[in-house]
RNA sequence: GCCGACGUAGCUCAAUGGAAGAGCAGCUGAUUUGUAAUCAGCAGGUUGGGGGUUCGAGUCCCUUCGUCGGCUCCA
């Protein structure tokens, strides 16, 4: 008798009946070495059974979706396991993989720190070096919980009281170690070849303030050494892209202990900065938006009648004028709300798109602080717009266009988010359906991917958000999208309708660019400092060879700066290699250098930070090849 | 805010509880230089702040501020 199987790859194969997933996995490692597990219709299969007649049987190799994921997921328990025998009385938490790695939580006696990452890796590489089976054990409820009751783990027998009812408790043991897990994992522990513990970190556990801190291990495992290796050093790579860094070395910015939170913008960054905003005037222009301004410091009224002074004054400073409270604003909606409210508005009117550069300042946790990223004073590229609820999803349409616009000019790729209804909210569930829905809607019909985030919402209604990553791969939130029917109730906003009756519009807030701040901090990280042409605070430096070309030097940057271009000459005493090499770390995108070769032709020697020596030439056709560069954004 | 770590010259980093140092940057001078670092000299510090232990503290302890990695939160 035999049995047939069908493979991943669409093949179909005969076996002796009686053939285990074993034998299976140890012919098919035979010509894969990075084989790591074998799925029977999808689940993972105990090793020694025999496989099921008419199955389909899906290999799984480090580099499939899955395989990273069950690799690192037993690295994660080897982490366990070593840590479980050097302190016998740790609390097990929670140990999944992630991107990139893996991490463990766990409840110690006393903190660990960083210093016991060491041995902890070495107890772990004599549990790689025992190939212990891994095996995975079927149980009931009911054992299940005398199991981890008897080994005194609390965090685990939380975690199988709140299995749904009809879940298949599974747990997966080696040697001496066993774990509530719902797997796969790797057939044996010595499978778990390269890995290294990264860091370790506070965890509340289920990620709730109000439940005690863990400490979490975090680490990454992968199937050579030399892709560790390679892994590791891409990360050192990416450090040097780090916008905290290149603020410093390129003076864009700097942070002060005389106000932490609050970035101080030096020539260079702000050089960008203005770019940046000019570039987001024209395009609002262009998409109709007015532009106002509003002051930052308004009563404390105007917030009650927001609702901030009940939902965000954690986060809000206080100031008293005359013996009056104030606020300094956090947002800029109300603000707009009293600009739309200045004057009397007919359904012609809408939609009013109103545009504004606003400064907030927000009493973040000192612990989120990080560098541009998060502050606590910043500026957003707001804006609201009042519209007629039938045209909410144009307009939703038209903001989410203009995001890709902006995008696509720098070069970012970025992820959609929808958040819904937080727990902290305004409003009934019926609208708050009503307005997500329409944002779903909006999505779906432009046929965008997002990621569904239950309960993310802004206080007064569910918004789409979309999130840019660092070098590092961290993810941070920029653009959004807020969907809005508090505010017009809470200011009574009205626009008089095509029957003459007063009505309700509907509001949205928006920013493209998120804030200025966390802009320019990812576009630093994304260029690695080498901004593009249009952004760069320096786009030309002249370079004359020797003193004798000083004065064509001159005659050279002055006609560049009529040209408007932004340029610096560098007359210093130094020879030609240095100048160049500062300029190179200044990531200037073009350099002219002039010596006695380029006066006696009238000519410049063009050299550019990337493509390097580019020959000489005119200074009309250098002049026009950068403005050129500039008036497309090229990056 | 919570957990862990770290704060020495502008920057990157040294210094068993026993005389605060180096490289780069800066300044001065020499050198007139051709596509990523010319040479020499000079100057640069209440070792984040405060308190304590000690004959003696950059080093050990307490406290406070800041920073870093996370958690939570969020543009």
């Amino acid at each position: 008798m035999s049995i047939k199987v069908k493979l991943d790859n669409g093949e179909e194969a005969v076996y002796p009946e009686g053939t285990t997933c074993y034998d299976l996995y140890r012919e098919k490692t035979a010509d894969n070495k990075e084989l790591l597990a074998v799925l029977v219709d999808g689940k993972e299969c105990d090793l020694g059974q025999p496989l099921p007649d008419k199955s389909s049987v899906a290999l799984v190799g480090f580099d499939t979706p899955q395989g990273a994921d069950i690799y690192r997921h037993s690295a994660s328990h080897v982490l366990a396991h070593a840590v479980k025998r050097l302190y016998p009385n740790v609390k097990l938490g929670i140990g999944p993989a992630i991107e990139n790695g893996f991490y463990y939580d766990f409840e110690f006696e006393e903190p660990i720190s960083s210093d016991d990452l060491k041995t902890i890796e070495k107890e772990m590489k004599k549990i790689v070096k025992e190939r212990n089976q891994i095996r995975r054990r079927e149980m009931s409820r009911k054992e299940a919980l005398e199991l981890f009751e008897e080994r005194d783990e609390p965090y685990k027998v939380e975690m199988i009281k709140e299995l749904p009812e009809d879940a298949v408790i599974s747990c997966y043991e080696q040697n001496d170690f066993i774990d509530l897990c719902a797997g796969p994992h790797l057939p044996h522990t010595g499978m778990v070849k390269a890995f290294k513990l990264t860091s370790l970190a506070g965890a509340y556990w289920r990620g709730s303030e109000h439940n005690p801190m863990l400490q979490r291990i975090y680490g990454t495992a992968f199937p050579t050494k030399e892709r560790l290796q390679h892994y590791l050093d891409m990360l050192e790579e990416a450090k040097k892209r780090d916008h905290r860094k290149l603020g410093r070395e390129l003076e864009l910015f700097s942070l002060h202990e005389e106000g932490p939170g609050f970035p101080f913008l030096h020539n260079n960054g702000n050089v960008i900065w203005q770019k940046l905003t000019d570039f987001w005037r024209e395009e609002h222009r262009r998409a109709g938006y007015e532009e106002i301004k509003t002051p930052l410091i308004l009563n404390r009224t105007l917030w009650e009648q927001s609702g901030h002074w009940d939902h965000f004054r954690e986060d809000m400073y206080f100031t008293s004028i005359d013996e009056q409270d104030y606020a300094v604003k956090p947002m800029n909606c109300p603000g707009a709300m009293l600009v739309y409210r200045n004057k009397m508005h007919s359904y012609r009117d809408l939609p009013r798109r109103i545009a504004e550069m606003g400064i907030v300042h927000r009493h973040e946790l000192s612990g989120t602080l990080h560098g541009l990223m998060r502050v606590r004073s910043f500026t957003q590229d707001d804006a609201h717009i009042f519209m007629l609820p039938d045209q909410v999803e144009s307009e939703v349409a038209g903001v989410i266009e203009m995001m890709d616009l902006f995008y696509s000019v720098f070069g970012f790729d970025y992820r959609v988010e929808l958040s819904t209804r937080p727990e902290k909210a305004m409003g009934t569930a019926e609208m708050w359906d009503k307005a997500t829905d329409i944002l779903e809607k909006v999505l779906v019909d432009k046929n965008i991917d997002y990621r569904l985030n239950e309960g993310d919402g802004a206080f007064y209604g569910p918004k789409i958000d979309f999130h840019l990553e660092d070098c590092l791969g961290r993810s941070w939130q920029c653009g959004t999208i807020q969907l809005d029917f508090q505010m017009p109730e809470k200011f009574d906003l009205t626009y008089i309708g095509e029957d003459g009756d007063k009505h309700r519009p509907v509001v949205i807030h928006r920013v493209i660019y998120g804030s200025m701040e966390r802009l320019m901090a990812l576009l630093i990280e994304h260029y690695g400092g080498a901004f593009p042409t249009w952004l760069a605070p320096v786009q030309v430096t002249v370079i004359p060879v020797t003193d004798r070309s000083h004065e064509y030097a001159g005659e050279i940057y002055e006609q560049l700066r009529n040209a408007g271009l932004r340029v610096t000459i560098d007359q210093r005493n130094e020879k030609v290699g240095y100048k160049i090499r500062e300029a190179q770390l200044k990531k200037i995108p073009y350099m002219l250098v002039v010596g006695d070769k380029e006066v006696e032709s009238v000519q410049v020697a063009v050299r550019h930070r990337v493509e390097g020596d580019l020959g000489t030439e005119s200074l009309e056709t250098l002049i026009d090849r950068v403005k050129k560069e500039i008036r497309e954004k090229s990056i």
